[in-house]
DNA sequence: GAAACAGTTAAGCAAATGCTTAACTATACT
DNA sequence: AGTATAGTTAAGCATTTGCTTAACTGTTTC
């Protein structure tokens, strides 16, 4: 029964368009959706967010703390803040960075309980 | 004062070593975590995910729907095995995927509520 | 048993990622 | 003004990622 149904959209490169194509526009919701994951889907990005759900800290204190280079740090922080998942502000020459909001530590934190269960 | 109260962190290369330490055993807790959100992090697993959660389907739908060669959807289906995301049966010559629980759905669904605000 | 189809695996390659060092900006101190 | 500190940006490089083509496994059909 399977096998039937399956028929209509497989048979050597599947020929149904329009079951294709409705798929195919479904498809585009989740599209850009990547890049937000492309962020977290580096630990020493997901790291700092983490961190910066604690208190602010200074890039000084995330190199100290994650045991990177300064540059190192400043780049990841770069991409956070073009993601607009962090915001900084200045302090005399040190600048401080908070997360923008806590929607991705909401995030973070769903992730961490499916990760568990997967023990 | 947030001057100040940073400064037991802060002096080229924090010396404070009993905070940093501390928060180097908090940072621990979500360092596989970013496993998962690597393979989230391309477009076309988040894709086969999102189909997967409709219906089952064989690779080569996924191939076509997608519009991708076969052998790219099956090192991804491959990934996304190990990770224990997705489960397979076979039916004859074609093999159907399906998610293997519906947790990752629900963490891509709100990565996508967090990402409708962002625009 | 041979040919065809669905899918996997392997090898090779191009693009992207993340780090390093070095050069640069900005603020503070003297 | 001149030096030191905090941070950013740029250039270069090594690793990783994701695709392609080609060879292989497994099932079905004739």
């Amino acid at each position: 029964m399977s096998e039937k149904a399956r028929q209509d959209l497989c048979d050597t490169y599947c020929p149904h368009q329009d079951k294709v194509a409705r798929y195919q526009d479904r498809v585009l919701e989740v599209a850009g959706l990547s890049e937000l994951f492309k962020v977290l889907g580096d630990e020493t990005r997901t790291k700092i967010l983490y961190l910066l759900a604690e208190e602010e800290f200074c890039v000084c204190d995330l190199a100290t703390i994650l045991d990177m280079s300064l540059p190192a740090i400043s780049h990841h922080l770069r991409l956070l803040r073009t993601m607009r998942l962090v915001k900084h502000r200045r302090e005399g020459r040190m600048v401080f960075y908070s997360l923008a909001d806590s929607h991705i530590l909401e995030l973070i934190r769903q992730a961490q309980e499916h990760f568990e269960e997967e023990r």
